[in-house]
DNA sequence: GTGTTAATTTCGGCT
DNA sequence: AGCCGAAGTTAACAC
């Protein structure tokens, strides 16, 4: 790891072309040739960036750069896209480097994985009497992500989202289109379950009859881990 | 702007749950507040950081952390949403610190916006006889890309997309039907246009009866190149 | 300000 | 290896 500190300007050429004008940034060099350039401020995404794999050649600027004020040029490029990225440093103000060795990994939890499991094991959070048929339900179309039957023993597909978006009811539309055509499980209706239901998806959901139900996901923690102390 | 190389695990609370086992890694500390934990590796995507607005304090470890070899505690809170990330720090190998200033910011060419203008300005790519009606055409769904006439007169709704997914065949189709109600518009057919359609995509488009067509951004760009030389 | 869509998305899981 | 879907997505743009 290599970090850099330095008055450049920046051209990327690839899937697209994009250039940052001359001014003070972070080059942040790792270990696989991977460059990332970052300014003070926005977010975690760099100002421009080349993903590995990738490697990095330093060159001495012509005669026309050195007289633009440059005193190096780094050319980062990946063999197989043939993108590139070109920095071309006028100053460098402070450097660090460092060994880091390989990194142990982000470990998770909270995902729509674990929504998925919450709702599996409360089932009857759907309503009375549901009961739960399975998770992850292959079909042509793709896998429904819990499939339950109600009260009356019909069939219900459930499409579970961190945040419900109309993707995710055109998702469900698709199951339920397909289920449907199936006189073996026919007649099914869907829920839409998520901890956050945008407006619009709601709408679309509801006009296609199906039930929108918002996950708590502490609360349902809550119920998991009293139901683990008791049972 | 303040860079450090630091041994240290991390932990953060909020829209999820997440830990990093202790290792060594490099914390960007932006001038907002806002925190990027970086690894060696991967691509531009820290293994952990917290967004702006935030801000940092930090504390002296409690005897605990000592006996654990916490040198320092990194707290990043965010006001609103109450998401905080916690750095312990075991040791420091470096830091170097910058003041960047504002950015001048990243100019794009060869985006989305890009290719529905070429595409417009080529009108004649959808087939022989095309004719633009308009680009970004308002309806109540959301805009149409591309509106345009085949060569008998009828309407034309072209979706544009950089990778044709799924996604945007739903889109389209949502278009379509809204049209169709129209008699004004209706017969209306669609053309789903990209520089890349997933299979799974075509298909969807194709069973619905929408014409796939794949774009070549660097052709496109030179019969307007030429285009624009000769007239 | 709110909502919708694109992104050089990246990342993980599964076929 | 390729395809598909989620993401603490973030960022730009329209209403």
């Amino acid at each position: 790891m290599r970090l850099v500190i330095a008055t450049c300007s920046v051209d990327y050429s690839g899937r697209l072309n994009a250039h940052l004008p001359l001014a003070t940034r972070v080059l942040m060099l790792k270990q696989d040739g991977s460059l990332l350039v970052h300014s003070d401020g926005g977010s975690y995404k760099p100002l421009n960036w080349m993903s590995p794999p990738c490697f990095l050649t330093v060159h001495e600027p012509d005669d026309d750069l050195v007289a633009q004020g440059v005193s190096q040029v780094w050319q980062v490029t990946q063999a197989k896209t043939s993108d590139m990225l070109v920095v071309a440093i006028h100053e460098i103000h402070g450097e660090l480097e460092h060994e880091l060795g390989e990194d142990p990994g982000l470990i998770k939890e909270g995902v729509e994985a674990h929504l998925q499991r919450l709702l599996a094991d409360n089932i009857e959070e759907l309503g009375d009497g549901f009961t739960l048929v399975r998770r992850e339900f292959m079909t042509a179309v793709g896998p429904v992500d819990v499939l339950a039957r109600d009260a009356d023993g019909n069939t219900v597909a459930v499409e579970i989202k961190r945040r419900g978006d109309i993707d995710g009811v055109e998702q469900l539309t698709r199951y339920l289109e397909l289920l449907n055509r199936d006189p073996h499980f026919a007649p099914v209706t869907g829920v839409f379950a998520a901890q956050e239901i945008k407006p619009q998806a709601r709408k679309l959901a509801e006009d296609r009859g199906i039930r929108c139900l918002v996950l708590d996901y502490e609360r349902l923690t809550g119920i998991d881990d009293s139901q683990g102390r008791l049972f």
